[in-house]
DNA sequence: TTCCGACAGTGGGGTCGCAAT
DNA sequence: ATTGCGACCCCACTATCGGAA
């Protein structure tokens, strides 16, 4: 297939509006793939390319600005061909490189093609369809059962794969999509709930009610004696994390696959903040000098396979019953079943003043759903919020284009001026988007090609977790997680929180965790 | 007819590794 | 040595479509 062609197509997906009209679309360009065009179509036509990242991204795109070729010529090979080789390309020299060989994949692209090409790299494709409507698209142009092919989907790694053994194979190779050790599955997500109360109601009046640790999600792959260890991205970090490899060695289960997360303890055992734990879980060199200095300590909370059994269809409260039988009380997860709200709010202050970020809500009968956001797991978080001054709005993109968007976020300085926290764009709903883009251009002191600065008059109470230490504010702290509740016209500037109260709730917070 | 589940989009902060400066 | 970029950890929230109720 010509690359035209694609490209083409998605541009169809991107001019309509109507899912189903986009399924169709994507349905017959799939059914127009050679075999060995599939797998690398159907990802592209996903935003995804098979190489992952490649070492090129918003900076490269926007500096290779070749003249475009007056004629399509490109076919899907070829590209993917181009792309293999920018990939591969490493080491001293190498970025140069790379952005010569990307001008030079460009040069030979039409203007169309450039543009899909510039937003696949950067990963920012934009044609209102992923891989969640390509997984129904599938379905379409094999003529499988929708539910069968979204099975599979549950336990393939890229949507390509999926789509190759979907048509060329059929239902057979579909079988073939399973949980299986040592190969990582997507793994299952969680809704949002305010409290526990409400948890609690929602899951149908009994829950199981879990620390939520504020870590990084592993998912560990034990056979006999080989154990790997991939992160929620199914990255493979095995070597970076010892202590997690060693947590399960000596277990029993011959062969057992569990989900969990990492997290940096103090010599008390209480929980380091996130970054903390981030200096040593995103490092890969001198792992052994860090583990002494930062060890990790890993807590399971679910359990996917048993010794040649799967789990994941099975009710939670049969996991948990497998994670009790093979792991040590150590390395799972605290946890209560109630029914009773008072019990189940006990259980959350407790976690917090052990310095968690808060509890897991999961109903009592649910299975294991492999890469949703199933509503059977709700997440309950300490929330906490102020009232801060805008300084400045950026200009936003796609459908925010025309609208002053992102707020740049400032705590009153008692001694005078505001000191920026943060950047926030989201609770933002359309008309507050109108609204503000208004408000913001009649204060306008000055503006830059992103940014209009604004006279310091607007108060937005400011929903967020945690205050991080931050190198790139000035006042050294930055708001995790931020988004805007409501404008407050009621609250005079003079009545905004300063940073004496950020100082406050961050002490109060290394207090919590005992640093 | 209304409700709601699933998706896509719109970006946030920090940390590390690597190549360029 | 420092800087900038890219990859990857953690994400929250709204709008929309189309099937479920």
């Amino acid at each position: 297939m010509l690359f035209s062609d694609l490209v083409a197509s998605s541009n169809r997906v991107a001019g309509t509006r109507s899912r189903l009209a986009k399924l169709r679309e994507l349905a017959q360009c799939l059914r127009a793939l050679a075999p060995e065009e599939i797998e690398i179509g159907v990802l592209w036509l996903s935003g995804e390319i098979r190489q992952g990242k490649i070492g090129l991204g918003y900076a490269a795109i926007r500096q290779a600005q070749p003249a475009p070729a007056q004629e399509a010529s490109l076919t899907l090979l070829d590209v993917d061909q181009a792309i293999e080789q920018i990939m591969t390309t490493r080491g001293a020299g190498s970025a140069t490189r790379r952005k010569n060989q990307l001008d030079s994949l460009l040069s030979r692209a039409t203007a169309e093609e450039q543009s899909f090409l510039s937003r696949l790299v950067v990963g920012e494709l934009r044609q209102g369809a992923l891989a969640g409507l390509m997984v129904d698209a599938i379905a379409e142009a094999s003529s499988l059962p929708v539910a069968d092919v979204r099975r599979a989907a549950m336990y393939s790694q890229q949507v390509g794969t999926l789509a190759r053994a979907a048509l060329v194979e059929g239902s057979a190779g579909l079988a073939k999509f399973r949980i299986q050790v040592l190969s990582p599955i997507a793994p299952m997500l969680a809704q949002t709930a305010p409290d526990v109360e409400t948890a609690l109601e929602q899951l149908g009046g009994q829950a199981m009610f879990e620390w939520k640790v504020d870590g990084a999600r592993v998912q560990v792959h034990k056979s006999d004696d080989t154990i790997r260890v991939f992160t929620r991205s199914l990255n493979d970090v095995t070597d970076a994390v010892p202590e997690v490899v060693e947590a399960i060695r000596g277990i029993a289960a011959r062969e057992i696959v569990l989900d969990g997360e990492t997290v940096a303890l103090d010599s008390n055992g209480r929980p380091l903040p996130f970054q903390i734990t981030m200096k040593r879980f995103g490092r890969k060199l001198d792992v052994d000098a860090m583990r002494r200095e930062l060890p990790l300590h890993v807590y399971f909370f679910d359990c996917l396979q048993l010794d040649g059994e799967s789990l994941a269809d099975r009710p939670a409260r049969e996991r948990f019953e497998a994670l009790e039988r093979a792991l040590p009380a150590g390395i799972r997860i605290p946890r209560i079943t109630t029914t009773d709200a008072a019990a189940a709010r006990a259980f959350y202050d407790g976690v917090l003043a052990k310095g968690h970020e808060g509890v897991m809500a999961k109903a009592v009968d649910s299975p294991y759903e492999a890469g949703n956001r199933g509503a059977g797991w709700l997440k309950i978080k300490h929330v906490h919020t102020l009232d801060l001054v805008v300084l400045a709005a950026e200009w936003g993109s796609g459908r925010r284009n025309g609208w002053l968007s992102n707020l740049h976020l400032g705590a009153r300085d008692p001694a005078g001026g505001f000191v920026m926290l943060g950047k926030t764009f989201k609770g933002l709903t359309d008309s507050m988007l109108e609204w503000q883009t208004k408000e913001f251009l009649a204060r306008e002191v000055r503006r830059d090609s992103y940014t209009v600065y604004v006279r310091p008059e607007i108060v937005v109470e400011i929903a967020f977790n945690d205050i991080q230490s931050s190198s790139q504010y000035a006042g050294g702290y930055a708001l995790r997680f931020a988004r805007v509740k409501a404008y407050r016209p009621d609250k005079p500037v003079g009545q905004a929180n300063t940073i004496d109260d950020i100082r406050r709730i961050y002490a109060q917070q290394t207090t919590m965790t005992d640093r």
